[in-house]
RNA sequence: GGCGCUAUCGUCUAGGGGACCAGGACGGGGCCCUCUCAAGGCCCAAACACGGGUUCGAAUCCCGUUAGCGCUACCA
């Protein structure tokens, strides 16, 4: 989700601003990124429609260029091997944290005699190549934050290079950044610390200092980072679950960001318009699942349905609903399934199964729901298919309901389950026009079908 | 522990010294429309974390406190 949100910060800044969007895949932990993980990042953004500029890049494919920077530090003087092993480190860790300070490298391997550490790499004794971090202050103007400062002395020696040889993440993307000429990183806001180890490295390879924006993170609705125990996580859990992309980008962009005044729902072209990164927010923001539904709703009844009948189509392979169907069912919606879940009865005469709390609730009586029933069939009948339109069929009716004496009420809420199978559904009427008199017809006949033989 | 970031209704936010006894939206409560509501309309409750400054005047600027979060690896 946050990865998402990076992203569409990302895109939006580019497009506003007519630049490139560039996609990279760091893969340099090998447990972490799985061909899954890279391929959920694919699916995410394809499925929101961020599509990048250029081609894809592979952290990993890069080795060689990390290494041969790592080793032009080396040689300029900016870094120095470190043959501290992973376990004397954590011992030294550990003991100062027993005594309740802070752990810093305490730069011993840069104080060995050059003969010293000729020795010891000929010896082929391994080591880590470490950055020197240099007197002064780190500060940059973050476009989210304005000036943050770090007195270097509150940094660290830094690991860049492995004992394997292979590059550190700071390394690895500062090396990348300036290979493929990034102009601005945008990311969450924990980088920040490590945003002045990253300019460091970007002035000991001789390089120009990119524009940095450090976004706000998304948590849960326990104010704690967004993890599993939250439920759905992933841009593709919501895609599954009927949401649409317009409306997970619309969603997404209101958390961190705000185009101003009292703007909430807004298209993508009018977001990419709107975009601004004055309107970026430095609070973390809490996901608040139940407002994404109800933007879902909001874009659902925005969508043609033409729009929404691809998307349908696409996520039930097969199922191509009429327009006219979508259109009525898509207002009251607030997930795409709600559109497919209530579409049967439009689409097929097949007998509806009903949802229990409306026949609880419209057909509590079988026996008056079976008359009221078989009443609105005569009447309807009488109705010529020509003539079958909410406004012939809206009087009718009416005037069945003074003559059985009851409020139209009484009639059309359980016909409202028997031709929808639930108790909340658009107009009587309009349902009725929808479903056409053939359809419709039937679906009364088998409710009086089932009334016969649920009795009680 | 050290360093850093943040702080307006429960939540997302507007606000950038006087237009604010703080506006919108979600959620909650109520009413209306009405054939139902998960649609639409109207109304209500609900916030400037605290303490000091600066100023004629502070939600807005500065400093502290508190709280939350992040980082503190041969992870990314």
């Amino acid at each position: 989700m946050g990865g998402a949100r990076t992203a569409l910060f990302n895109w939006l800044y580019a497009r506003h601003f007519d630049g490139d969007f560039l996609l990279r895949i760091e893969d340099t932990d090998k447990v972490r990124s799985t061909d899954e993980s890279t391929r959920a990042i694919f699916e995410g953004m394809e499925w929101l429609g961020l599509k990048w500029d250029e081609t894809v890049i592979y952290q990993g494919a890069n080795l060689e260029r990390h290494q041969k920077d790592a080793y032009q530090m080396l040689e300029s003087g900016a870094a120095y091997r470190c043959f501290c092993t992973p376990e004397e480190l954590d011992e030294r860790r550990k003991a100062a944290e027993a005594r309740k300070e802070a752990f810093k490298y305490d730069r011993r391997c840069d104080r060995l005699t050059s003969d010293e550490i000729e020795r010891r790499v000929a010896s082929g004794e391994p080591f880590t190549v470490r950055f020197r971090i240099p007197e002064g202050t780190t500060e940059w103007i973050d476009l989210v934050h304005e000036k943050i400062a770090f007195p270097n002395k509150d940094l660290e020696d830094f690991v860049i290079l492995r004992s394997n040889a292979t590059p550190i993440y700071n390394l690895a993307v500062v090396s990348d950044d300036i290979a493929m000429g990034i102009t601005i990183v945008m990311r969450g806001d924990d980088h920040i610390s490590n945003t002045p180890k990253q300019i460091l490295l970007y002035k000991a390879l001789g390089a120009e200092i990119p524009v940095f924006a450090h976004l706000p993170m998304i948590h849960g609705m326990d104010g704690k980072k967004l993890s599993k125990r939250h439920g759905a996580t992933a841009v593709g859990d919501y895609q599954h679950q009927g949401i649409l992309a317009d409306a997970m980008l619309n969603f997404l962009a209101l958390l961190g960001w705000s185009p101003g005044g009292d703007r909430e729902i807004m298209t993508k072209e009018e977001m990419v318009e709107l975009f601004n990164p004055d309107g970026l927010q430095k609070k973390a923001a809490i996901f608040d699942p139940q407002k994404l539904e109800w933007m879902n709703g909001q874009h659902l009844s925005r969508k043609s349905a033409d729009e929404l009948g691809q998307i349908i189509t696409n996520a039930n392979p097969g199922l191509v609903l009429p327009g006219h169907v979508i259109d009525l069912l898509k207002i009251r919606a607030r997930r795409i399934d709600d559109i497919v879940r209530q579409s049967g009865p439009y689409v097929s005469s097949d007998p509806i199964q009903y949802d229990a709390e409306a026949i609880g609730k419209n057909w509590s009586d079988k026996g008056k729901a079976r008359e009221i029933l078989a009443s609105a069939a005569e009447t309807l009948s009488t109705v010529s298919a020509g003539d079958w339109r909410a406004e012939h069929l809206e009087p009718a009716l009416r005037k069945l309901a003074e003559s059985l004496g009851v409020g139209a009420g009484k009639v059309f809420s359980p016909m409202r389950v028997a031709l929808t199978g639930f108790s909340v559904s658009p107009g009587i009427f309009e349902i009725l026009e929808a479903q056409g008199r053939d359809r419709a017809l039937d679906h009364i006949r088998n409710a009086l079908a089932w009334l016969g033989s649920n009795p009680g």
